[in-house]
DNA sequence: CTTGTCTATGCAACGAGTTGCATAGAAGGA
DNA sequence: TCCTTCTATGCAACTCGTTGCATAGACAAG
């Protein structure tokens, strides 16, 4: 149920259509939480159906009018209500790494490409990352001195700094133990 | 479609019944996925009707009996196919993150004992991983020389140690800004 | 002039995952 | 003696999340 959560923050942020949450999902909000379109239309519908948020149709010059969601008295309420319940702390969830261990049951050095394409991803991952804190946070063009919000937010960022650079260090480790094994056994 | 192949992974390492396999998933497998036994049962009776499973009645002493499920020929060609197809890199999916960028909008310095108890369970689960590395992998009782499926194994376990690590150091982090925007101006 | 992309919204169907409940014998502690 | 915990399996109902498809006007490239 965190997807209500996040789009109440995201809207408190900035108020906004089911379109534009759907772009910063794939952005800033996306560092840490992920939602397709048809997800976002569909929760929005019931967050405004149960009150918690407000709709206004804004028209707009050469495309569709949009409908713009902001957060009501009572969505800010639940939002405070989450914000104090405590949440279990989550583990991790990693498809590749449910690989590694099965290419023990195949080809392990056939896997090497798949890693390394993985690499590449979070490489390019890391490399947004660094360039959105610049322009927000680190760079001359950021707000000095930052508020309550961007202090939240740009620690949220490093956070997915963090976690790329550890991942790409991982990825290292795991192509060196798939060479180490290529180079003293094949497998089977 | 995941679940699916963690336990191919896991059956191939090991036969064993739902309840075996339940309990697997909130230890070595868990590392990477979590699955209930609901969801073990029913995945399990699913793959057993496609042939990529056979069960065997186990009879025990004092206790029921267990239905003890080993992976197929066809259940082991699954596996090889899905191995060999490409996978997206996945991306972070973080309920606390999401409450750190939401306190901007609350009292940031009421989630500093949130960040406090997630920071602990991700200590503990580093001591845990810590203790299975030394038993299974790098203590006097490992196994010499490991094979390629317990290497492979490590550098899994390794990568769940190096999340631990690197979640602990963010949540520092996280605290420190906490205490610094209570330090300089209370919210509001 | 057609094809593709972008903004903008949405339905329908399915699959994945969670929660609550139920059964049942054995073992151990209060 | 009762209560809880452990082994062992499972159903039913629900929510969450994904995939495929549909509409529709504007604009740009070929």
């Amino acid at each position: 149920m965190a997807l209500d959560h996040a789009i109440l923050v995201s809207l408190l942020e900035k108020p906004g259509s089911g379109y534009e949450l759907a772009r910063r999902f794939e952005r800033s909000i996306g560092y840490f939480w992920t939602a397709t379109h048809q997800q976002i239309y569909r929760v929005l519908g019931r967050m405004e159906s149960d009150g918690l948020l407000a709709v206004r149709a804004v028209p707009q010059e050469g495309r569709p009018d949009k409908k713009e969601y902001s957060v009501t008295g009572s969505g800010r309420t639940a939002l405070a209500d989450w914000l104090h319940k405590p949440i279990e702390p989550e583990s991790l969830r990693h498809d590749l790494a449910v690989k590694i261990r099965g290419a023990a049951f195949d080809d392990p050095a056939a896997l090497v490409r798949e890693v390394e394409r993985h690499r590449q991803a979070h490489r390019d991952r890391l490399e947004h990352y660094l360039a959105g804190e610049l322009r927000d946070f680190t760079g001359p063009e950021a707000p000095a001195p930052p508020d309550a919000g961007q202090e939240l937010q740009h620690v949220v960022l490093r956070g997915g700094i963090a976690f790329e650079r550890m991942t790409i260090a991982w990825l290292d480790d795991v192509l060196a133990t798939l060479e180490r094994l290529a180079a003293t056994g094949p497998a089977h």
